[in-house]
DNA sequence: CAATAATCGAGACGGTACGTCTCGTCTTCTT
DNA sequence: AAGAAGACGAGACGTACCGTCTCGATTATTG
């Protein structure tokens, strides 16, 4: 059945294959060393296939996050009943994961883009921090009574994250007791058997 | 006496209209449109000059942060006795300068020079956040005994002023009650008087 | 009776919008401003049927002039009895025509389209010069003795086209004489009763 | 001694050496498919350093036709006393080069620089028929009366070099008989010994 | 009267070149 | 030396057209 338009579709190879072009060089070139050509170098396609469908780099990264090109695996908090636990293990894998120079540079890169543009901002939460799984943990902390009912649940996470984009911006190294001392902050210290 | 140098020495005036025009630049056309051509034509002073004693843009940033060209009036925390008040009313503020768009972009602009540059970085905390100041805040509310002697001061900090540039990041708008919150998730509840 | 093809016939219509658009498009922008894209919008017609008919931009222009859509007037040689009388006429109105600037450019658009394409080129006399009808004219003229019967006929032509064709190349400007003195170069000068 | 200029001055090697890719990629790849890129690449050049000195393709062109880089020989006519011999030898010489199609192509695609641009064009009529010393002979002929005094040189020189023009673009081919019948028609039918 | 074949408008696509912008280096003259 | 002026090679920008191609819709012809 028709579709009310005229003309040939849309290239979806094409458009996969620019995203694809895109991670990869976002990955290995840095937002700040990312061009456009580049981009349509890699993908074989022709810049103007790029700028037809996406009018900045931005919006191209933003949709290679969507896509989910960006990270290899999401970095999700596990759901074990203790909450305190599965904060810290979180964050930890987090300082882990930035740890590596290479990811460590990522992210800052992944700051960049979303400074510059709306788009990769809006998803920057929940791309580097997994932040609505993260808050649905949270709540349902709420509801084990590990967390009063009244937490400021989504101030809690961006506190959270936000603590750990600035250690990446400010290139302070992560010492070890960096996620306990920090959920401390956050849940209050631990209790009894500490 | 000599300095054992020889030729010019160099030329301080040059120096501050650099400084200056990287600020009123950075100030108008923000990071990702910065160009050393704009600062030098605009300080009236070659590129070379330039090039002569900053090795990039970040450190010409990074200078000009360190000489207060960039903010205003840097946004530091009051001391009234009560930590808590002192807090939301120095994020409240924070929220508020960035309610103004130029000044959320001034910002943005800002984590953007930080994510690219290691200079720009170092500095970050301290220029959004006058974080050494909120340091000595917080640490004078240790011996009031408003916080527990653990607690994690930087890493307190740190979450406030990440929470904060989360924010900007993310274009969320700032409600009324997001500076109590925040002050709220990263202290623990108010206590009883509450 | 079937034609021996099948599928739909033609469009007429299109045809003329075509190559009345790309009159319109190369007296507006000249030849070396003129697009298939641009003449494909301005008849309403996609390109693929300008490719399908017309192999070359320069095809289109000489269908357009065969189909007389260039001039407005074609600038024929009149016929009063007196040859040199009428080839001065031809000329100062071929003069007084490239006068008006836009007619100029109008010429030196043609001539860039001839040097590009043969078969502009091939019309291109006809089309500037009505040649067929001057070389008759001058024929007239060996039969009224006013020129020697072995004269040179289509050469004289192609010497008074030219010299006026050099003369839009090189941007001389025509001073009153010049058609005159054209005359007198190429015929030899005026007899006796002069 | 100073000139009163300071910055690096022009590097003349680089200007040569683009008037000179300039002549190649213009005599190779004519007028039409002439890129700057080509140009540039060809040169060893930048872009920037192109645009930085000639305003259009045309002024390139014309440059190098100052510089005599475009055709090898210059097409200037004889003096051995007999006007209307030297006349028939330099136009025979003419229609000769351009019997080999790529001198053809190459006077069409001076012809359609002419015609876009007028820097070209005012140099047309020398380059292509060396008119100011053809004048020179026309006029040295009116001192030995082979040429009444008040003969239209400049018309003379137009009208032949014109005919040849046309003849390029009509792509009508050159008989034999071609230059003496055009010389005829200009001087007058050779006299007695004919 | 279905199957076939050609036309047409619309528009996506890989390419090439455009003319501009900025980079970081360099060369010259002046202070 | 340091500095102002500015030329230079390099390379990316975003735009304009090229000529080809795929669509779906619309005619005609033919078996």
């Amino acid at each position: 059945m028709a579709n009310g338009r005229r003309g040939a579709p849309r290239n979806e190879e094409a458009r996969l294959a620019i995203l694809q072009a895109t991670a990869n060089q976002f990955i290995t070139r840095h937002y700040e060393h990312l061009t456009v050509e580049g981009i349509a170098a890699d993908a074989g396609v022709s810049k103007q296939t790029i700028y037809r469908w996406w009018p900045t780099k931005g919006a191209l990264i933003a949709e290679a996050m969507i896509e989910g090109l960006l990270f290899a695996e999401p970095l999700t908090p596990l759901d074990t009943g203790d909450l305190r636990h599965d904060l810290v293990t979180w964050l930890d894998t987090l300082f882990e994961f930035a740890r590596d120079e290479r990811n460590e540079a990522l992210v800052r890169s992944l700051v960049a883009a979303a400074a510059e543009n709306a788009d990769v901002g809006l998803r920057l939460s929940e791309s580097v921090g997994a932040a609505s799984t993260l808050i649905a943990r949270l709540e349902s902390g709420i509801e084990t009574s590990e967390l009063r009912p009244d937490a400021p649940v989504t101030d809690i996470v961006n506190a959270l994250l936000g603590a750990f984009i600035v250690r990446i911006l400010t290139r302070i190294p992560t010492d070890v007791g960096a996620a306990t001392r920090l959920v401390d902050a956050v849940l209050g210290p631990a209790p009894a058997s500490r």
